[in-house]
DNA sequence: GTAAAACCTCAACCAAAGTTGAGGTCAAGT
DNA sequence: ACTTGACCTCAACTTTGGTTGAGGTTTTAC
């Protein structure tokens, strides 16, 4: 058994090549695979081959992540990319706008608290009733898990 | 069996109180102590009974937390302050400050990350191999779980 | 034609930061 | 006295982002 060119289209790359290109291990991509962010063919000996997109899909899964961005929205933005063609480079800028926007968001919280956190500096405030790093919900939305809930006024 | 006043110093808090007054559920609170973050006595009864001080060391501990910054690290923190006294607005004081640089420095990450971002929009360089988000080790201190290693500079 | 390297699946495990539940005890109000 | 709510411990479970290993197959290279 063999033409391989029949079953799975040359220029196609297994799954250590993209491994060693991208920088990610097999194990990852393997994981990626199973969260749909990534697709491959078989070969007839069911090894994974994949089209040469996936290290550019690779690249900006990466890049997505070191902006905080959780795996399941990563893989919901690319599922979002047309289908049928291969993306154009102002597909990907889409996704790199939208991905901008949130790491401003981000970065626009994380100054507000380093902010709140020079203001405090020295004071002592964090016992306070009134301090606004106590009292997220005045100035900032609840980030992760944060307090469910103050004590309305008492203390 | 009573006499609290004995066992447990008077003025100290149940657990349940700290979970209303911090708005931090009990479960956490148990937690914490199980990680070293807070301390209890403990009645006759074998309840927790904090000091007041818990309260202020629960905000902090929800402002570290909120910077980004891991538990672990968070109670290393913690258990370099003073023992023996109750710790000082100063001392408060301090721990921010070193928070306040770490989180500058997550900020700047991100700033870096976010420019990078805005240069590659439209161009479609995530393919590329010279683009500095696909080598983030050119620019970037690995973040978290970063690519282990890229191709020295084949392809 | 055979041995080694690469690949396959599946299940188990890891860390972080908790939450949930079972089964039992303590404390407080009436 | 007794019921109810708050509390106790311990173990198991959750999610995210993977890694590790066992046991078996395929591909490649000599």
């Amino acid at each position: 058994m063999s033409n391989p060119d029949f079953a799975v289209p040359s220029g196609t790359l297994s799954v250590g090549e993209v491994a060693r290109r991208s920088g990610v291990a097999v194990s990852t991509l393997h994981f990626y695979e199973t969260k749909g962010l990534i697709r491959s063919l078989r070969t007839e000996g069911n090894q994974r081959r994949y089209p040469r997109g996936v290290l550019r899909r690779v690249a900006v899964i990466k890049v997505a992540q070191r902006t905080g961005i959780p795996l399941a929205s990563i893989q919901a933005a690319l599922a979002a990319l047309p289908q049928g063609r291969a993306p154009t480079a102002e597909d990907w800028a889409a996704l790199s706008r939208a991905w901008q926007a949130e790491l401003d968001e981000r970065i626009r919280r994380l100054n507000q608290l380093r902010d709140q956190l020079d203001d405090c500096i020295g004071c002592g405030c964090l016992s306070l009733k009134t301090c606004p790093l106590r009292n997220p919900r005045d100035a900032l939305a609840a980030q992760g898990a944060g307090p469910r809930l103050l004590e309305p006024d008492a203390d």
